[in-house]
DNA sequence: CTAGAAGTTCGCCTATGGGCGAACTCAAGT
DNA sequence: ACTTGAGTTCGCCCATAGGCGAACTTCTAG
């Protein structure tokens, strides 16, 4: 049976409201609004202007929640994302979206490994660094 | 020979402008006010209500940027400079300091890896943690 | 005396990631 | 008809890390 939400939506067509992309990814419905301006997220509209969303912006959502937790911005996010199509049936997009933020993240490691390097020698106490001052 | 600065004090004597303490440590005048409002740095006001600073500042900014670098905040780092009496001649203090971002640093790379490690895992995309849902 | 350099405070602007309340619409249920 | 719930936009609020300009003072040099 196909019953009907609040909105006169059927809720057994693949279409959520905020609220329920929200309480699905685990954020706000504020947050919700926030990623879609900076096009995390993108939807439809119903006759009554609210935004109507496809399941897989659950799944956007959660990678940029993921991506966040290796410092990418939700810009970058957007990016990454701007490459699976909506509705995407190929798991191998995500899988690579996926793939790009470990390698990113692996970076950030990388990066920061050396920083800590860096700092246990206390060289960012001395004065200048060679690279600074051109030896003639 | 004593020269005087363009202020009346002078050069040879241990107190430091905001220009001087921003240019050794590279970074603005700007940057040195902030640090200190936010207690990174301290410093003296001469009759004419200029900031005066000892050499030991610079040390102070520079360890703050090298902390921001492991993701430290100005007010951490302005909680770890605290500990450090201004003109310490005692270089274990700085040292401690320096051990103190090291070990930051290793957590943050330390919990970067498990992130990472989940990412690859690509459980972020599942509807829910079994940490959520009490099993009866 | 006057110009210039460097200092001062104040306050607005930026980006990032939202929270929150106001005021309003829209559809369903009683 | 009215309430209720969930949606909408708008705009101000926070922290973090400063940049930048305005308006003003202070001191030195020529």
């Amino acid at each position: 049976m196909t019953s009907t939400d609040h909105r006169g939506f059927e809720t057994s067509q693949a279409l959520l409201t905020v609220g329920q992309v929200a309480r699905a990814a685990g954020v706000t419905a504020n947050a919700v609004r926030f990623y879609e301006r900076y096009g995390v997220v993108s939807g439809y509209r119903s006759s009554g202007n609210a935004r109507r969303f496809t399941v897989d912006t659950i799944c956007r959502i959660k990678l940029a929640l993921a991506a966040q937790r290796v410092g990418i911005t939700l810009k970058e996010s957007a990016d990454i994302l701007a490459g699976i199509p909506p509705l995407s049936r190929d798991l191998d997009q995500w899988v690579s979206a996926g793939e790009q933020l470990v390698l990113i993240g692996q970076a950030r490691i990388a990066q920061l490994q050396a920083t800590v390097n860096e700092l246990a020698t206390l060289d960012f106490l001395q004065p200048d660094t060679p690279e600074d001052r051109p030896r003639h």
